[in-house]
DNA sequence: GCGAACTTGACACTTGGTGACACTAGGGGC
DNA sequence: GCCCCTAGTGTCACCAAGTGTCAAGTTCGC
């Protein structure tokens, strides 16, 4: 899309990258900052695009060239936990066991949330009470449970990256992340996630290990 | 807000109901078909309402007073399914473990689609194929979710219906019925539903006690 | 300073979706 | 027979989400 530096990862280099993309993360950032508040006082679907644009300071054209869509400025910020967590999953030791393996991947997400409680919490909450928003977002979940399914089989040395077993369980650790979420917002953060995370697991990780076998 | 298009209640009747239902039925089978038909040759984005409307032989507007959205005419089909599948979860016997009950809630489901294969598939297919349409499909699913989650915690005599365990044993439920489509629609219609569903639950079923306990 | 590459805004356009209003068909009641 | 009521429909106007295009402006490399 943009420059093609040939090296891999634009983005793991120091924040001092090139002016460009700094420039750009603030406009994103500013962009996503103000139609979070917006959402937030007025409701997602009474904010326009447009008025999301004026309050930032520029045009309706700029904000889709930042988001490819409405739903996306906020989505986005909790999509991004997706690609950490397979990157988890991927640098656990193989002779882990696949729930304690998957509980740490989902943990590292779900830590992440707890880090900035105060963003997260105002987002997750706007997602869940939103059905748009949530319809997007468990899009990307979608995708994140077909990578971890497809990072499963490589883990448990299976023929088939299609097989049941990897996808039921990778399905099965992000109903518990969506389940840890939807408790956690509905506590009002009070809830300790980490701990919510925990018990989850424990109830589901003997049909986790079943797929191990 | 004013007509309600979507959400009548045509199927509990008797068959012959008024013959203003049967109309209503009629109109929107056309429009379902021809709308399936349209989108199985062409894609889903590259139709419009419009040319849908006109291939029925009615305005855009009429299409609208029938389906809430676009999606709507294809995810309906599946949709119905949910309401179904907490009825068959109500009607188990109480004595009946979680995983049984569930089991055969979701194998209602299953079965049903598998009873169309024909038509099932194709929509299958093509939810599954496409981002929009998967998404407000698993918005949907969403939906059921809190409807099992509250079923169980009835069945459970659990005091909230707000606790975890339900949560989780439902979600657990809808994964199963997701990754079933997914290798049904992935093989073609060539591994039984059914099958499928058992080896699931044989995997699951564990966790899903523990939710009983 | 100059040109290339990138970013932005303005404008027009398509499409999903809604509201308002007028029209028709059918079903009683008289 | 007639009148009125209701549900369904078409037409038109309208809003908001996206997208393509082009003409600027900005930054970077030289």
């Amino acid at each position: 899309m943009t420059t093609r530096p040939v090296t891999t990862r634009p983005e793991s280099t120091r924040p001092e990258s090139t002016l460009a993309e700094r420039k750009r993360r603030l406009v994103s950032g500013e962009l996503t900052e103000t139609a979070l508040q917006l959402f937030v006082q007025q409701g997602f679907d009474a904010v326009t695009v447009d008025e999301i644009a004026a309050a930032a300071g520029m045009s309706k054209r700029t904000f889709f060239r930042y988001f490819a869509s409405k739903e996306d400025v906020v989505v986005q910020f909790l999509a991004d936990l997706g690609a950490g967590m397979r990157a988890e999953l991927a640098a656990r030791p193989p002779e882990e066991s696949t729930a304690t393996a998957l509980q740490h991947a989902v943990r590292s997400c779900v830590d992440a949330c707890a880090g900035h409680a105060d963003k997260a919490l105002r987002v997750v909450r706007l997602i869940l009470g939103t059905p748009s928003l949530h319809a997007r977002f468990l899009e990307r979940q979608a995708q994140w449970r077909d990578d971890l399914a497809a990072e499963l089989a490589i883990r448990l040395a299976l023929p088939s990256p299609t097989a049941l077993h990897p996808r039921l369980a990778a399905g099965l650790a992000l109903t518990v992340f969506e389940v840890v979420l939807q408790l956690w917002s509905d506590g009002d953060g009070a809830e300790d996630p980490s701990a919510l995370t925990a018990r989850a697991f424990a109830a589901v990780a003997p049909a986790l290990d079943a797929v191990g076998r």
